[in-house]
Formats: structure tokens, sequence, C-alpha cells
RNA sequence: CGGGAUGUAGCGCAGCUUGGUAGCGCACUUCGCUUGGGACGAAGGGGUCGCACGUUCGAAUCGUGUCAUCCCGACCA
């Protein structure tokens, strides 16, 4: 029977490298690919279970725990509440909003033992709406915004780069309220700056841009972008140099420069161009530019078939494409369909000779025809006429081929490509994405029927926005932004631990002593620390810190004899020998500036 | 969804072609020795070789199926 004695003064745990729970690892995990993935593996922060789902051991989720408390504070700062949302969420709401049907397989559905409809929740407008609207009746209880910070699970087609593109992963979610979009605004701008409190606090460098809304819905979006080289930035993002313009690819837009549009044909013919499937090869075939073309490119949107026309030398960029057709899913059409589409309408051609004339339907949808405004001036143009190894020449709107009546910006921008703020050539670079914010308006009030009586007693829609940040792909991109090629360097306020004191020898003890002593001071004056009393080599207990990224070391070694310890600052390597006193007051006062 | 590959100890891998009852490095345990950048020596512990069925006297190895994991493509007419 163990007696436990009550009044015993309690000791303060000593955090002993030996008790620590983390296994570092010699050498990289075969499967993972970018830095993030393979640095937290290797230094025991994160261990995967399944694809996409990974454990968050000690060290992670103290990093965790810690970007949420700085999340927490600002958000609380800047006048949101926070609540807690349930994982598990009836079909019956997503119903309402229109999402169960439109949400496609990222929706991961299941069903409970009466055979009832849940899924998870992936993101939160639907439970949160429902929240509001029984509670939020009248005017004077607004404008409201609300938060959580919780696990979200998305069944994403392809899980990759470990904390990055996960399917289980911890988020930040809020949601505001508001009477007027003047409200929405001014809390969507308050946000905004939240926003760049909270990275810039974790240590990073972000860049707000502008966005496509996606599947979230609503107008206005921006997000938050940190700026990396590394593979792991899976979004490009256009960005101006001379002014504040910048932009996420799916959303970029630029003043084209000049190019030659007015072809040299004379007359509208037929000619001959056979085997001549890319632009390139009818390009070379004809030899003429690709700005001489006009592209046909054929798209599935929700089942029904598109067609995008665009300059033979510029891309289509899916999203905008899809939004200008006012659609949900967008892929290409495989060769098999436009073969069958060609069946349909009584032709006979194949990718590479498609072209928007005589086309009526697929599928048993009219097909539709969009054209990009890059097309919309050109003369005496090329554009495939839908019959294998022909191409027409010298075509013009009107004439030869009835311009569209939908005609969008549905390009992809280039670097290059003008500034369309202040028209100066725009760069290109890649970000990952850590947060974004979206005004939507009515989109899921609307239809939920969620309301307030407002001054007039009338009843009306509340105009929301929802604001998000990736809670485990902050930490993973904190990696991707601060490492080096012996591990991790943890920015201070996000590290899993401030400092580690390492006695090198620990039968010596005169080493062992200062060190316990540096690490009771650091200690006592609020310092995170770990002290490595494993009997190990200097090398393997340095090698352990640098891989795990304590942000400071303090080295008791032989020069104890004269009164001196090394500091090690891990950011940029910088070494001092300095009197111990001397290591704790920098740490001390690095950690509370902090605050 | 298409294409490619891989599943053998906690991690990284060999063995498979040519079937004979499993091995290496790291990690782990013990002892010695060593102690400022992943030392060394000795002795140990740990794996029903992803799973199922089949072929065979005998299967990690051959066959079929299945599950899982990873990579590439979802990008252009």
């Amino acid at each position: 029977m163990i007696k436990f004695n009550y009044k015993q003064k309690r000791e303060s745990y000593i955090m002993k490298m030996s008790k620590l729970f983390v296994q570092t690892l010699r050498e990289y995990p075969s499967d993972a690919e970018v830095i993030s993935h393979k640095m937290l593996v290797r230094a025991g922060f994160i261990r995967k279970l399944t694809s996409g789902v990974y454990n968050y051991l000690p060290l992670m989720w103290r990093v965790l725990k810690k970007i949420e408390n700085i999340v927490r504070e600002e958000m609380d700062r800047a006048g949101a509440q926070e609540l807690l949302m349930p994982f598990v969420q009836p079909k019956e709401l997503w119903e309402e909003s229109g999402r169960w049907e439109v949400y496609g397989k990222e929706l991961m559905r299941l069903k409970d033992r009466h055979n009832r409809e849940m899924c998870l929740g992936p993101t939160h407008e639907e439970i949160i709406t429902a929240i509001a609207r029984d509670g939020l009746k009248s005017y004077k209880q607004l404008p409201v915004n609300l938060y959580q910070i919780q696990s979200k699970f998305r069944d994403e087609v392809r899980p990759r780069f470990g904390l990055l593109r996960g399917r289980e992963f911890i988020m930040k979610d809020a949601y505001s309220f508001d009477m007027t979009q003047e409200g929405l605004e001014k809390e969507y701008e308050n946000m905004a700056q939240a926003y760049t409190r909270i990275f810039k606090r974790c240590g990073l460098n972000t860049k707000m841009v502008q966005s496509d809304s996606g599947a979230i819905g609503g107008s206005v979006s921006h997000e938050f972008m940190v700026i990396t080289d590394t593979d792991a930035g899976e979004n490009d993002v256009f960005y101006c140099d001379s002014c504040d313009y910048s932009a996420n690819s799916n959303h970029a837009i630029s003043k084209l420069p000049d190019a030659k549009i007015v072809g040299d044909y004379t007359k509208a013919e037929i000619v001959d161009t056979p085997e001549t499937h890319s632009i390139e090869e009818l390009c070379g075939f004809l030899n003429i530019p690709a700005t001489l073309i006009v592209k046909t490119l054929v798209y599935i949107i929700d089942k029904k078939p598109v067609l995008a026309l665009i300059r033979g030398d510029k891309a289509v960029e899916e999203t905008k494409l899809m939004n200008a057709f006012g659609g949900t899913d967008i892929r290409i059409a495989t060769a098999g369909e436009i073969e069958e589409m060609m069946g349909v309408n009584g032709f006979e051609a194949e990718k590479g000779f498609i072209g928007p004339n005589g086309l009526k339907e697929y599928n048993g949808y009219p097909i539709t025809v969009i054209a990009d405004e890059t097309v919309k001036d050109m003369k005496n143009f090329v554009i495939g006429i839908n019959q294998k190894d022909k191409h027409g020449v010298g075509y013009n709107w009107g004439a030869d081929v009835k311009l569209p009546e939908t005609i969008a910006d549905i390009r992809l921008v280039e670097a290059g490509e003008l500034c369309p703020q202040c028209g100066k050539p725009l760069k290109v670079t890649r970000g990952i994405e850590v947060g974004n914010i979206f005004q939507l308006g009515t989109k899921y009030s609307a239809p939920m029927n969620a309301v307030y009586t407002d001054i007039d007693g009338k009843t009306k829609p509340y105009i929301m926005g929802c604001y998000g940040i990736g809670i485990s792909r902050t930490a993973a991109a904190a990696v991707e932004a601060h490492y080096d090629e012996h591990g991790i360097k943890w920015p201070l306020a996000i590290a899993p631990y401030h400092a580690i004191v390492i006695p090198v020898s620990t039968k010596d003890e005169l080493q062992m002593k200062v060190a316990n002593d540096i690490y009771e001071t650091l200690k006592k004056h609020g310092v995170e620390v770990v002290i490595d009393d494993r009997d190990e080599r200097a090398g393997v207990k340095f090698k352990d810190a640098d891989l795990i990224g304590f942000p400071y070391r303090i080295t008791v070694g032989k020069s104890i004899t004269e009164g001196l310890v090394e500091f090690k600052v891990r950011e940029n390597g910088e070494t001092s020998n300095i009197k111990p006193e001397e290591a704790a007051e920098i740490v001390v006062t690095a950690v509370h500036e902090l605050k």
C-alpha cells in the first residue's frame, strides 16, 4: 500500500533530457519529402498514425499549445469570444446550407448506429450559424465574433507534406456576425490586423494576398502566406515590388504586355495541319507565333461541358474559369469524352482540333463557351474547326466564328506580366497558406434562415465573415522558414523549450553543480528549460540540441574552472564564453521580452 | 481517378532471381572503456517477413487476391 505524505514540501520537477519523451532518429524517415516533415519526425515531434494523420508527441504539443495561446491572446484582444463546437456533425445542417451535396469527397461522411448520416467537421459554418440563430435574436447583441481552436478533418485526395497537408489538423476558426456590410468590413480589417500580429509573434513573415474564396464561398477573401523557397509552398503568389499588390495565382490579374495579335492571313480559309496536337506543333507547322492562335480547351464543370477560349500562348486558371461559369467542381475533359462529344455533335475531330463552331450539346447539357479577354480583340487568327488535321486560318469574330456571350478573365497570370495597380512587372514566389479571411455576407445566414430583429422590427439575415488559421500548419511552416542542416531553429515564442543546459560530463561534480544552478535560476525566472543529464558524449548532446532546436544552449564544460560557460544562440549560431549568470540573464531577458 | 513503386524489429535497409524456417546498421539492455560535435569493445533482448488463400515435404522467397503506404499526373488541345 502506497502511503502519501501530503505534508511533505513539494519539490518542483526537474525536466531532465533523460526523461523527456523524445526519440531522435539518426536518419530521416523514408516517406518524408519536405523539410518540415523530415525534421519533425526525425527530431521526435510527430509520428504518423495513418495517411495524413499524426500523433503530436510532447514536444510538438508544447509548440502547438504555444501557437494556440498566441492566437487565443490576440483573438481575445481583438474582441472575439472562444467556444467549442462538436467534431461530429449531423447531415441535416449541411443540407440546410446546401453543402451536403456540394462539398464532395473531402467531407468525411459516416453513419451512426441508427443509420443517421453524420460527418466529421471540415469547417464549422453550419454549426456556428445554427448557434447564432438560436442565440442572436436582436440587433442589440450584434456585432459578435466567435471562435474555436479544434481538430478538423478533411479527407484530402492526396495527403502529403506531413503536417502541411494532413487530413486531420488543428485549426482556429472564427465567425463574425454583423448587421451591415460596413460592419463586416470593419471586423474584417480588425481580423487582418490580429492575424498580422499573430504571425509576427510566431516568428513568421507573412504576406497578405488576395485570394479566391473557394468552397467556403463569399466574395472578398485574403490569405496569409508564409513565403518560402522550398517545395513545401503549394501556392504561387504574384506580387509587385512597386506597390502593395499581391494575389494567389487563383485570383491574380494583370495587364498584358503588348503582343502581336493581328495575323498575316488576309482571308479566311481551311488549311491542312496534320498531326498538330499541341500549340507548339501548330506554331511550328504554320510558322506563326502562338499569339495568333485561339486555343480551345474542353472542361467539365459540375458534369456540364464548357469550352474555354484563350490566346494560344496563355494558360487557363481553372478556378477563375469555374467562377466565371458559376460551378463548384472543375476538371479537364478526357480524350474519350472529347471523342464522344464530337460524335454527339456530328464532327470527326480529336484533341488538338477542337473549336467552338457548331458544337451544340454533350452529356444532356448544352455546351457553354467562355472566352478569355485575351481573344476578344484578335483578328485574322487561327482556330480549331472540329475537323481532324485541319485548322481555320484568317478567321475573325462574327464573320467566321461567333464571339461567345461570356467573356471573362480566366487567364493564369505569369511572372513578368504587368501589375494591375501600377503597371510594373509582377513577380512570383511560392507560399504556404497559414491563414485566411473571408467576407461571407449572407451565404449561410440566408439559406439557413439565421436572422435577427433589427431596430425597425424587421428580421434580417446576419452579415457574416469567417477567419481561419491552421495551427498545425503554422508550426510546420515555422520549420520550413527556420532550419539548417543540423535541424530546427524554433523561434523563441513557439519553441517547445526556451533553453537547454548541457553539462559536458555528468561525472564532474563542479559541472553538474553549476549546470543545476543555472537550470534552477532560469526556471525560477520563468524560462522553460531542460537539463541534459544523460551520460552521453558531448557530440551526441549537441546533435540532439541542434536537431530539436532549442533557441538557447548553455554548455558547462572544462572552462567552468575559469568560471565560464559556452553560450550558443541556435538562430545565428553565435557562441560566446561568458559567466553563467550573464548567460542566464540573456535568456531570462529574451523570454521576458516575448510578453 | 489514372500511372509507378514499396510493405522484413522503433528507424534505415539487405535477403527474394535460384524455396530449406531471418540478417545488417542505428536505437534499446548490461558490463568495460571513453567524454567539446552522433566513439570503441564484449554480451544480450526484440520480428508468426502487411494480411488471406493457393502451389510445395517445406514459402519472407513462387502464384492469386486483398489491405496499407509513398511518389508522379491531376496543367492544357
